[in-house]
DNA sequence: TAGATTGTTAATCGATTAACAATC
DNA sequence: TAGATTGTTAATCGATTAACAATC
């Protein structure tokens, strides 16, 4: 089992040679992608190994090659569905986000309790009423839920979307959700991240700030 | 020094007893704001520790009295200003957020590259063209800045508000920043965070899933 | 070849958990 | 008192880094 840190590292590194290869670059050694996301040239030949991409010591690694390994572990060989639910400001940033960006990953329904909301298509995606959150998930296939909604109602959608067959849940609501063990559950808490900036800039960032803070 | 998991969870601890101060409770175990926060007990009176504050075996912790030590902790005395960088979706949802939640960290401006946004209120907030970024983030004293801007311009605008006096960043750009030793960074990586969802939720969410994954 | 980089193990580091005497 | 909880140390656990033979 690859830990958390790897995959988000893994992703990162993704994307940084990914630009490289815009650029028409062919082979990159590890410390060229360390100093590009933060971390120790022996922390992205550990996180390589699970891939399979062998290097080489005089070219480093190709490229285009190492983009397909990375991919064969982040993307799913099918197409992983997602739904976001709660269309308000931080729902539409992400919709904008993601339109089209992903192939293998595709936000495929919204959802909201607005009425006024309901039936429309936001950014590329249709938003429809939390009434047929089951109904769409379950007959679309969606693994993957996004919440954006209002902290008082964050648990019961949870509830809904898994009780959908939804099994990885991207939380942007500040209350720690209860979920069965097989769910994953990952909080992306604004407030309590501004909270911590806020104390490490004032007492220092610390001699541990080579790390990346990445969440 | 407190380590940065430790403060995150002590602004979520704060959190928790909050609402059950608001449920006029007076006092609280270890297990109980445990629960609430995914967390074990012995993880809470370890994080308790650097707060001094004592709880009692019989009853607990005192609710108001652990509120204030983590406050003195998480709070600045003074006031903690900060400024949002790009007033999209992503900003106006934050601005919509904080609108007077903490009145120890204040977003005191705005700033956008779009002229039709600048001169206007937003959320309450000033929004200032990005030209006038430095002489107002100096003249009020901005201590953090929060940057929602799109990642081309990402690295430029911390520049420019680290110069002007910024220590701490929380960062919403899909880019590794970089920064002096002195200045914090946290990032917060939608994309990455998203993969790492769709990677669990298809691989199963494991043991170690317990733990938060909080970001 | 000489020199840099790779894959991979062993050592280190830091954070979490278990344990338990002291306490109410 | 008896029983549960506290503060705090020691043991455990996992992740990062250092090191180095193998490789190009």
């Amino acid at each position: 089992m690859i830990s958390d840190k790897t995959i988000g590292r893994l992703s990162l590194y993704r994307r940084v040679i990914s630009e490289m290869l815009a650029e028409a670059r062919t082979h990159v050694y590890s410390h060229e992608i360390a100093k590009a996301c933060g971390v120790t040239p022996a922390q992205v030949r550990r996180d390589l190994m699970p891939t399979g991409h062998l290097g080489s010591p005089s070219r480093g690694y190709n490229i285009p090659g190492l983009i397909q390994s990375i991919s064969g572990i982040l993307d799913d060989p099918e197409q992983e569905k997602v739904a976001i639910v709660g269309v308000g400001n931080l729902g539409r940033a992400i919709l904008a986000y993601f339109m089209g960006r992903r192939p293998n990953l595709t936000i495929v329904a919204a959802f909201d309790a607005d009425a006024s909301k309901v039936g429309r298509m936001i950014h590329g995606i249709r938003c429809y009423g939390t009434e047929q959150l089951a109904d769409v998930v379950r007959k679309e296939g969606v693994e993957v839920g996004i919440l954006t909604v209002p902290a008082r109602a964050a648990q019961a959608i949870a509830d809904e979307l898994i009780g959908a067959g939804v099994r990885g849940l991207l939380n942007f609501a500040p209350v720690a959700l209860r979920v069965p063990p097989h769910v994953y559950v990952e909080d992306l808490d604004v407030a309590i991240s501004l909270e911590r900036v806020a104390y490490f800039a004032r007492h220092g960032a610390g001699t541990r700030r080579q790390e990346r803070a990445m969440r």
